[in-house]
Formats: structure tokens, C-alpha cells, sequence
DNA sequence: ACAGTTTCCCGTAAATGC
DNA sequence: TGCATTTACGGGAAACTG
């Protein structure tokens, strides 16, 4: 009855980081443990200490960070009217044991070492049980966390854990990524989306997951060699030598690698760990989840309330976003996120039908530094492309299909009436965002037409397809639920 | 000829802080001090062992806080060609010592602790000089310097120091805050300009000095019973009681206080510690010196070109604008810093003759928020008044006194011909500021006519005074220098 | 309630070592 | 040389304490 399972740890260890995202620990940084004895014998208060450990595994084994874990060493078990018999660590910090030279810089690079963020570590807390003649030792111990130095090391670190609770089977195994298992497209789309709708309450709908999973589901002949030579030895030295040549970098400079990719996922199609966060996309310096969380935080910062409202569509290839506005009637715009900001960057294109022709043009994408000075809304709402000597005009008029702005931002508009007192002796002053309408006819040539569109089919869009705005709003869970529907 | 000023420290105790300011040390940060040994017989070389101590005053004393000074505790004086026998601690830091209780917080406020900003503390360097039978114990001590816990203390921390250095006529003298000297009028506008000269290259003018006199040196009743408070306890009870009452905050309300102020100084006219650096000033809730500073910061970090041109007046009263721009030509503007903003703020006031009348407008002050977005010359170069279906004015044509806007900022304009490869896609944007021309009657007409002076008048400008671009540029020096002169 | 002070910690930059 | 990692610390904000 009282056995080893009595004793659960009940909430990991954790950062007090915003949306949730435990199992991240940062060195010298405090954090919580808190743990539960399933068992309530009233007369166990103040019976039990618990101490704890971390790691601890033979000195033999090499290519992991050692650390020490400071704290208070042992504490009571306590009662409490909602927890029944708990402890909860406080102020824990972590602090690398570093072998002799090392100042800063990196670990010790022995073989077979991984990165940081597939490092994955335990705490043990113990007690003892003694009662009524019976003595038990019992543990709990925590799900495996990453160690992070620094706060830029979050967000890849973020991908492990998803990943691994995502994939594994034993929720104590540390060596979880010497191999890495692939992943079902579902099960990515599913966990894509929840990450949406547990930070800003609105998930992914069809449309946006299809664009995001032709970036993960390809398979480039790159990613192809990489197989083979995980599964079997003889491809080694060839691709090896094949990745030293010159005629490597040719073949990568045609964007032969990428021929394959880009195919729209379908039931079976899976992705790979390395593709989901370790490889870099392709004619960018970020992966995946890089990008992917940058949009996310971007989001969450920025761009909330009208994510909320599904006025976003966000993630949408240049050549689907330019089939969808061209049939539209002028002045119609969209909002798509920019897939080569490694840093999150949103811009507006609209549809301008001239004499000469239609054309979707695209303002430089916005960022959170832009974002942080004038909301999205208000750059919509006073856009102005300007010319000489002429009366600026606003080319964004309806959002797609069909909704006026002011319909569709309206309710968000900043109400200059509120006069701070402090300043009524000075004129208000804002901001606006401008274009020179044709100000290089480089830029207009280059943003009006198809030519500039032909690498992006290639590579990414074998198909058009036609995206309806639909709902996929996922409810939201955090991390425990989301593992528990596993 | 061996004596104990033969050892001498070189480098005061530092921060890497930019814009040579020395003597503040925060708490766990590391910080250097070096010492040289005047006395050169190379045969010393690795015979004198140098160790530091910090304070150590009586445990009798009380209301200082006490340091722990950390980092390797023992050094050899070295020779090298350039310093000859010298040492050199790094990586220092302090820590406090707190007694049992203390968390974070305040420090044990006791009878007659000063604050922070006042404590002033000292390190001593000891060796041992013993050379052909002669023994000697010879200390270095550094100058008394500010601990400081947080960056955000810098500012006041750095007033104590001019102050010290200005006014101390004994430099062990660590009880300089408990009567602390006021300095001559002549004395102060000495540092102020050679503030700006240090960090920017150019000093203050007569003018630019003279508005700030008037902030300095005049005597309101408030400054007038504490001068008394400090020197005979007789009037001890009375103003304590007056404080309390509401008779007290009914006058202040009303600026019964402040009738005294605001007199241009003269050779005279001195300047209290009070008033520089510990007071608010009137109906403002900072101080001098750190609206002062919050200046020189913001000049450094976004006005330092165009300040270096000197078209930056910035230290005007708004009468004194007014009276310089009325009889100017239209569209005559210029550039001053705001009196009201606590952490530094530029306002663009300009001149529009209209068919009822002159008005100056000013439009709302710019921070190193705005600043750091757009530079205050693409600012001018773009400002718009708004009107409805009309074309957008620029009203800013002439830097005061009659220098056309592009003459003045035009070599410093961005010409958007960089076209980044990355973003050759994208149509280019920027920001611009803009108000709206009649958005608000009762904005216009406070920014207009007279009526708005009249609180003015009576606090800041019992003269009008005729400014006139003088030169008062200060050579560069760093704080050791300055002491020097003394 | 408040103000002075310290602690905490993100995010950027620099240092470090492979 | 570049890359991965850690350290350093400014600046904003929270925590603490009389």
C-alpha cells in the first residue's frame, strides 16, 4: 500500500517563466520542486525529512555537465488543507561543476557529447518511511529538464522538452536524444497549434498548419544521406567526402538539395528531430522552432488581440498569398509573417490593380522593434504611400476577403482625446509608417509580376492550394495535460 | 626619501563605465584599482607583497554600511616599462555585510545615516618597503568612493562625487556629506559645462549657464528656514511643526516657496548641496542634477552631432523662446530641452504668424524612446502638420536665428539608396512624426498667445534676458584633471 | 502607504575555448 | 575562423523593510 509510488513529485521543477514553460532550468537561477506523499497518516507530519540529489550517475560515464544543486538540504514533509502531506523546495539553484581550467566558454567537448539543449538531467528527492514497524526508503524523481546558461538558449531548449514529451516511452530516460525518434505530422500539427492557443487562446487552423508542415515534411537529398548514414555505416565515408567536396556547396548553391522538399504532409508523413529544430532551414541561418517561436513570442507580444480575432493569417506562402489577392478588388491587404526573419517579422501585402497590370505588393516586415512603438492597427490605419505634391493615400482598405479596416480594427484605435495634463502645453505628436510610392523602380519591379516568385516555387510551392478561413482552436492545456492525453 | 607618499594609488577604483566616470563601485561587480611605487630600485621587483583593506572603522561607529572586499588578496608589485614598480587588482568586488535579518531592502536606517549616495568609503593598499636595513609599513589609500547596489543609483551617486571633489578640502575626509559646503555659483557652472565638454565636445554657453543659475541659485523660503534648521536648533521646533501642518502644504501649493527664486546669479551667488543634488525642484518631483543629467544622457546617446554644431540651444526658458522666436520670420524654429520631464526630453517650438496674431507652438518633448527610432534630424527633416484633404506642411523651415533646416541637418540625412539585398522584396518604409494641424481647440490655444506664461513668469523669469550663440567650450578633461586644477 | 534600497533576472554583448 | 557556451552587467521591476 505504501510503496515508492506514494512519493510524486508535483510540480517540476521550473522557472517562474510566463506561459508555462517548465522543465527549463537556468544556472543561477532560482527555481521550485515541490513533491507529494500520496499516503496521509496525520502522524507523519513532521516525521519525514526529504532531501535531494541531482544527476549522480558513475563517474565513467563523460560528455555531460556535472552540476551542483544548492539550497536548503532537507526539509519536513508538511500538511497542508489542499496538498495533504507535501514539501516544497524554494530558492534551489544550479551551478555547474566545472573541471579545472575552464573559465567561461564551452563544455568539454569529449566524444559523443551533445549539445546543451539534448543534455536531459534528474533530481531525486528522498525520504524515509517508518511506521508501524515498517521501514521504506522511497524516491521521487522529477521528468528530465534542460540546463540553459542563458536565457537565449530558452527557446531551443523548449524544443527539447516538447519533444521529448511528446516521443518518449520512459519518462526517465536521460539518453532520450543520442537517437531521437521522428515524429507524426499530426502530432507535430497538434502540438504547433497548442502552443498557440495556450499563449494567446487562439490555435493554428488547416490552412496555416499545411503551410507549416511542407516546411517540415520535405525530405531534401541532404536529409536523406543523413539517414542513411544513422542507419547504415557504408554511406559514411562517401558522404563524407561528398559533403568536403566543392561539388557539395555547387549542388547546394542550385538548391539541388531542396528539390524534394515541400510536398503537402499527408497521414504518414513524419518529421524528423533534426528537422523540427536542429537543421537549419533552407537559405536561412535558423530552424524551424527558431522561427516558429520567434512568430509565437512575436505574437503573444504584439499582436495579440487581433490574433485573437483570427484577423492574422500569418502563415502563408508568397505565391498562395499572391493567388488569393489578385482576384480581389484594389486596396484588399493581408498579414503574413516573414519566413526569413530569424527574430519574428510580420508585414502587410495588398493587391493594386493598375493599367498596367495587378500587382500584390509587400511593406518591409515589421518587428517587435517597429511593433513596440506603433501597434500593427495603427500602421494599418495611417500607412501612407506618399508622392510629390500629392495628397498621401492609404492602399489598405479591406481585409481579406472583404472587411473594411476600420470594421475589422476599429475597436482597437488609439483615442487621441485622452490630453495628458502634463502636456496640453504641447502639441500631440504619433507616429506614422510610410512608403515613397515609386521612389526606385527596382523595388517596384521586383515586388509587382512573377519573376521574383520562381525560386519560392521551387522549392516551396508545388501546389496551390486555396486556404478558407476556418476554425482549429484548440483548447487550451498546459504541459502536464498535454502529456497525460498521450 | 623612502616615505609613505611614495606609494600611491594610480588608478582610482572603477567601472568599466563608459564616459570616465570614476569613484562609484556597485556591489558584485568587478572593478580595478592599481598603485605604483615611486621609488624604483629594481632590485624590489617581486620582494613587496601589496594587500588591500576597505574601511575599518570602529565597531562603535554606526550608520555605515560595511563592505566585504573580495578577490585575490595578495599581488607583487611588478615592473613594467611604462608605470615602473606597480600592482594591479582586478576583478574586485564588493559585498555587503548584513546584519542577520536583513534580506534586500533598506540598509539599517540608524540615527544620522545619510543616504547611500552621501557614504563615502575608502580602500587601503598596505606593503612593506625594506631595503638595506631600513624597514617601513607605507599605505596607499584611494579616494572616498560611492557604493552603489543598483545602476539606477549611478546618477545621484556621481552628483556626490563632483560635489566631493569640487568642495573637499581634506581627501580622507569621509564625513564630507555631514556638513557639506556650498560652492560658488562660478564654481558650479564650471562642472556643468566641463560635463559637456567630457562627454560631448562642446560645452555651455553664457546663456545656456545663466538659465541654469537661475535654477540653481535662488533662495526660496523652504531653503531659507532649512539653512537656519542646520545652524541654530531654535528654530528646530517651529519648522517641524510648520511642515506638518497644512498651513505648510497650503503655501507650497500655492508657490509662496518658490517667490525667492529664480534670480540670475552673479559672483556671488552660491550653490547649495540641498539644491544641487538633494531636493526636488519646484513642482517637479526631481532633482536638478538629475534632470541635468538625464540631458547630458540623452545629447550623448541621440543629439551628440547636431549638439556638437551647436544647434541645440536647449537650456532656454519657454519666455525666453518665446521672446526670440516672435520676431522672426515664419517658420523659424528651435530646439529645447523640457524643464518638466524627469528623464530628459527636446521639444521642437516654432513660429507662426497668422492672420490673428503670432503663435510659438511647441510639439510634445521627444525621449530617448522616440529618439532612438528616428533621430531628431529626420524628425525636423519630416515633420507634418495634418489637415484633411490637404496637402501636409512641414512648419519647420529655419533653424533659429535664420539657418535653412538643410544647411543646418542636411549632411546628416539617411539616404534610403541602401537598398538591403535581404529586403529587396519589400517595399521600403519609415516613420515619420506628425500632428494634427486643428485637432483640438484647446491644445491650440494653450500653445498660443500669453496666457500660459503666467506661472511661468512669476517662478522662472522676472527678466527677459537676450540669448546670444556665444562659445564657452570647455577643453575635454577627465576627472583627474579636474581635480587637479583646483 | 510609502520611499529608499537591494535583489532578481532578462536580454545583449563580450569572453572563452574548442 | 567560426561556433557553442558561459559570464558580465545595464536596466526594469519586484521584493523587502523600516
Amino acid at each position: 500500500m505504501v510503496s515508492s509510488r506514494s512519493f510524486v513529485v508535483s510540480k517540476q521543477p521550473s522557472l517562474p517563466y510566463p506561459c508555462k514553460r517548465p522543465l527549463i532550468i537556468k544556472t543561477s537561477t532560482q527555481f521550485l520542486v515541490t513533491a507529494r506523499f500520496l499516503v496521509n497518516f496525520q502522524e507523519l507530519r513532521h516525521r519525514m525529512k526529504v532531501s535531494f540529489k541531482i544527476d549522480k550517475y558513475p563517474a565513467e560515464i563523460k560528455g555531460y555537465r556535472r552540476f551542483n544543486l544548492l539550497g536548503s538540504q532537507e526539509k519536513d514533509l508538511e500538511y497542508t488543507q489542499c496538498d495533504g502531506l507535501a514539501v516544497e523546495f524554494k530558492h534551489l539553484t544550479l551551478k555547474e561543476q566545472r573541471a579545472g581550467g575552464g573559465g567561461k566558454g564551452s563544455k568539454g567537448v569529449n566524444e559523443g557529447s551533445r549539445s546543451v539543449q539534448e543534455e536531459l538531467h534528474i533530481i531525486t528527492l528522498m525520504t524515509q518511511f517508518s511506521y508501524d514497524g515498517v521501514e521504506l526508503n522511497i524516491e521521487a524523481t522529477t521528468l528530465p529538464f534542460v540546463v540553459i546558461s542563458n536565457q537565449s538558449q530558452f527557446v531551443r531548449a523548449w524544443a527539447s522538452i516538447l519533444w521529448f514529451n511528446l516521443l518518449s516511452t520512459d519518462p526517465k530516460d536521460v539518453a532520450f536524444f543520442s537517437k531521437p525518434p521522428a515524429a507524426k505530422w499530426i502530432l507535430v500539427a497538434d502540438v504547433l497549434s497548442w502552443q498557440f492557443s495556450c499563449c494567446t487562446g487562439r490555435g493554428l487552423n488547416a490552412d496555416q498548419l499545411q503551410m507549416l508542415g511542407k516546411k517540415l515534411c520535405g525530405t531534401d537529398i541532404l536529409s536523406f544521406f543523413n539517414s542513411i548514414y544513422n542507419d547504415a555505416g557504408i554511406f559514411h565515408i562517401v558522404l563524407f567526402l561528398l559533403k568536403l567536396s566543392k561539388v557539395y556547396f555547387a549542388l547546394k548553391k542550385l538548391g539541388v538539395f531542396f528539390l524534394f522538399q515541400g510536398s503537402v504532409p499527408n497521414q504518414d508523413s513524419t518529421v524528423t528531430w533534426s528537422k523540427f529544430a536542429k537543421e537549419s532551414m533552407p537559405r536561412v541561418s535558423f530552424t524551424f522552432w527558431e522561427w516558429f517561436d520567434a512568430i509565437l513570442t512575436l505574437v503573444k507580444a504584439h499582436l495579440e488581440n487581433i490574433w485573437k480575432d483570427g484577423y492574422v493569417m500569418g502563415f502563408v506562402s508568397r505565391s498562395a498569398e499572391d493567388a488569393l489577392l489578385r482576384t480581389r478588388q484594389q486596396g484588399t491587404f493581408l498579414l503574413r509573417f516573414s519566413e526569413s526573419m530569424r527574430d519574428g517579422g510580420i508585414t502587410i501585402s495588398w493587391v493594386d490593380h493598375e493599367s498596367d497590370g495587378s500587382f500584390v505588393r509587400s511593406v518591409e516586415p515589421f518587428t517587435k522593434k517597429e511593433l513596440s512603438n506603433i501597434p500593427l492597427y495603427e500602421i494599418i490605419r495611417n500607412y501612407q504611400l506618399l508622392a510629390e505634391e500629392n495628397i498621401p493615400e492609404n492602399p489598405l482598405k479591406f481585409l481579406y476577403p472583404n472587411i473594411p479596416k476600420d470594421d475589422a480594427f476599429g475597436k482597437y484605435y488609439e483615442h487621441n482625446s485622452e490630453v495628458n495634463s502634463e502636456y496640453q502645453k504641447y502639441m500631440k505628436r504619433r507616429l506614422i509608417m510610410v512608403s515613397e510610392r515609386n521612389n526606385d523602380e527596382t523595388q517596384s519591379s521586383i515586388a509587382s509580376g512573377t519573376p521574383q516568385y520562381i525560386s519560392d516555387t521551387l522549392s516551396n510551392d508545388n501546389d496551390i492550394f486555396s486556404p478558407v478561413h476556418g476554425e482549429y482552436c484548440h483548447d487550451a492545456a498546459d504541459l502536464g495535460n498535454f502529456i497525460n492525453r498521450k
